[in-house]
DNA sequence: TTCTTTCTACCAAGTAGTAGGTAGATTTTG
DNA sequence: CAAAATCTACCTACTACTTGGTAGAAAGAA
């Protein structure tokens, strides 16, 4: 037995973090799946209804993730590191993360859908904002550290890192913007990782 | 008089920048620039050959921009910070990076401008290391700074900054990220803009 | 004249989406 | 129980429209 949607999620969001929402078609993701291209019709009536699917799976995902980080991780910049290696998976997949794709796309999308992705991303920047507070509070993050600042800072420098280590170094360069950002939040003297090249 | 290919070049850039390399299509543009669809074929072949010019006059200002940043500011973290200020026009203009935005649609791209767009990120990562590690000699940045790393984490964050902040807060949320940045780099105890904002 | 630029009028391929139907499972009803 | 009705999942075949790109004529400029 196969779930059908399922594999159509699945696979639209390969396509949509590979090469944009504008830049795959329902023939693309009929190919990938193996049914006709009416069939998708019935699972998602629209390619927007299917964006706003895709979208919610994502988030539900990181979700479940920030929820595990606080329970395993004991300490701000140790949860702010795992934070940083959700990310790594796509660096290492080639995919770009799915809101920064249809963030990019902005105008040409529909706006609900836009409203979801701002969404997504102040959900993460107010977790992150909570963990800075707390490690503050706690002694293990630098305390001239301004959390809501530095929360949106992290967001942007691992979106960031994500988009362009995906061209350029891969997970090593991505490695290294990751480290390099939790030495600045680490209180001075206090490097987390020993990596000391250059 | 009107040069026609510099208008094409300029809407293009709009366009792109607004809704992705395939999220604009020739009979936009040729609405955009007043003149029939075909006409554009006249000054650039291909889509394709469009790009790269978009891409290579991109890349001209930019150049253009740093060495004037080089020439104007005195120490690292004001050229950082002037750097930084480079994107923030994009914000305000609801405009994302011409080589974010297509780095996003990667896979979907002629080889030939993955090439020149990894070049672009390239040529700023150089840029920022060399103004850092001349920040470090001079005592301007602190001094546990690794050049390398923190370069690519520059970038990575002012682009992300700009995707993210397109949808969320503006101008006034770039600058907040701007602003965290230079006060990691710069030595402790030494804030450069004293914005007390939380 | 000759070269550049723009035009009208196309084209083949691709786009999301619809119409209408079929096979089979599930539910409702007598 | 069995017959009838409904639902799910998929199909083929199509529509209306957009896509990048082409051919060749007409208009401007040197």
């Amino acid at each position: 037995m196969r779930d059908t949607r399922t594999e159509l999620l699945l696979q639209a969001e390969i396509l949509v973090r590979r090469g944009g929402y504008a830049g795959f078609s329902y023939a693309d993701l009929a190919e990938a799946v193996q049914i006709r291209k009416a069939s998708i019709h019935h699972h998602f009536r629209t390619k927007a209804d299917l964006a706003h699917a895709l979208v919610a799976a994502y988030d539900a995902r990181y979700d479940a993730a920030l929820a595990g980080i606080l329970a395993g991780e004991p300490d701000a910049i140790s949860r702010i590191a795992a934070y940083g290696r959700l990310y790594l998976g796509g660096v290492e997949a080639g995919l770009g993360c799915l809101c920064a794709v249809l963030a990019i796309e902005g105008e040409a999308l529909p706006e609900s859908l836009r409203a979801d992705i701002a969404r997504f991303f102040e959900k993460h920047i107010a977790w992150l904002e909570a963990v800075l507070a707390d490690g503050i509070a706690s002694g293990c993050v630098r305390p001239s550290v301004k959390p809501a600042a530095s929360a949106r800072m992290v967001v942007a420098t691992l979106e960031g890192a994500l988009l362009m280590e995906r061209l350029l170094a891969g997970p090593m360069g991505f490695r290294g913007t990751l480290d390099a950002l939790c030495a600045g939040l680490a209180p001075a003297g206090l490097s987390s990782r020993g990596d000391d090249t250059i």
